[in-house]
DNA sequence: TCGCATAGGGCTAAATTTTGCCCATATTGT
DNA sequence: ACAATATGGGCAAAATTTAGCCCTATGCGA
């Protein structure tokens, strides 16, 4: 694993739900559980875009933070399946929350978000 | 600038709010605008932990992005003030729950994110 | 027996973000 | 004159995250 050099910040709330949801394609793995897609081949195709590197080792940090639980069935070929903890739960409303306030302004935030880019060909 | 070799996605809600907040700072940066620190030397201060020129350039994102306002006065030496606009403030209520979850839950938060660091001595 | 699907981890390279340093401007205080 | 404050951007290096490739294991069907 990675060996982190620079501490981390774990002052306030906003710092401790941060650091359980950085990750590409975490609050998207989330939604996806709690949509009933709960195999790992399934989340990979719902999300093409993902390595399906990163979407273990992102599942991995979500089950140890404590927000989906991994039920391995004791097959081969091998089967596991994830589901929200009662925790988990607890923060589908949140991001139901982020999810619609993206909605609401989604014309907007295209916008702005394509103007940036424009800016300078292929810009972040 | 940055030229990005991956294009985005900008799919649903989730994605668009992620692309504005995405940056190590920015949901802090909101939220200390919000509470009145305007200038970004006092941004600093209230943000140590930060590089000048993140802050700098993570507030320029914000402002492409018309969360924040700008307003420079012409004087010397330079006098800058940051404001969140209309748009960016109905942002903040969703911040907000954010936070509120962080609190609500600080406590076993804090618990697994030091129990993921101490598997390998200071890990990510 | 080859090919496919399922799941997962090691490892390196690539992509992306953040840091840190330097330079520039203009004013006030020492 | 020199230091300090305030703001900001160029640039390269460091830090961190993500992508991609390879190897493993088992069972099913062509």
């Amino acid at each position: 694993m990675y060996e982190r050099k620079i501490p981390l910040t774990l002052n306030c709330g906003l710092d401790l739900i941060a650091e359980v949801l950085y990750g590409k394609w975490k609050i998207r793995l989330l939604w996806f559980i709690n949509e009933g897609y709960k195999r790992p081949s399934e989340l990979l195709r719902k999300i093409p875009d993902a390595s399906r590197r990163v979407l273990n080792v992102q599942l991995n940090e979500l089950e140890e933070h404590g927000l989906i639980a991994k039920i391995i069935y004791p097959q081969a070929p091998p089967k596991v399946e994830y589901s929200l903890t009662a925790f988990g739960q607890t923060l589908m409303p949140v991001i139901g929350e982020l999810g619609r306030w993206g909605d609401e302004h989604a014309d907007h935030l295209r916008a702005v978000i394509l103007k940036r880019m424009e800016q300078t060909p292929d810009d972040k």
